[in-house]
DNA sequence: GCCAACGTTGGC
DNA sequence: GCCAACGTTGGC
């Protein structure tokens, strides 16, 4: 399986991702995407970023995951927005990963453009708004990497 | 800023 | 379990 991971270029980027070079993907408080990190994310796995509310959405760059799913330390966290009075040490509710970044694309592949393509109508990115951890079937990756070259 | 789509909460 | 109210996402 193939993923595509969403954020806002605002609070992170893929040249943030390309300047750290690893980052952990937390602050996932969705339970469709959750479970996703939770229980299918594997090592190795491609990710497409996604950059989101923005001037330009699209598809920036990719990553891989480097480590599978483990609780997400922010829901412990009293101080950060991402806590959760409701989880606890024991039972922990939401779970991130790691990924390293791959490459970025020499320009964000527009979200109107990947409206047009007959190829990836079925994508869950334009069939299903607001998830922000989602598959990506081998097809539709092939597609996407041969637009970004 | 608007607003459609959809997730979450909470009363019953 | 139903469903109305409310909150969030995210394109435009």
């Amino acid at each position: 399986m193939h993923w595509l991971f969403k954020t806002e270029p605002g609070e992170f980027s893929i040249d943030d991702l390309e300047a750290d070079g690893t980052a952990r993907w937390d602050g996932i408080r969705n339970y469709q995407a959750r479970n996703f990190l939770r229980d299918q994310v594997a090592l190795g796995e491609g990710v497409f970023i996604y950059h989101s509310s923005c001037a330009r959405p699209g598809i920036a760059g990719q990553a891989e995951v480097i480590k599978t799913a483990y609780p997400d330390p922010a829901q412990f966290d009293a101080t950060s927005p991402y806590f959760d009075p409701k989880a606890s040490g024991d039972d922990p509710r939401w779970f991130c990963v790691d990924i390293r970044w791959r490459a970025t694309f020499a320009e964000v592949l527009p979200l109107a453009r990947l409206k047009q393509l007959p190829a990836l109508a079925d994508m869950v990115l334009l069939k299903q708004g607001r998830l922000s951890v989602q598959p990506v079937t081998a097809e539709q990756w092939q597609v996407i990497e041969g637009l970004a070259e």
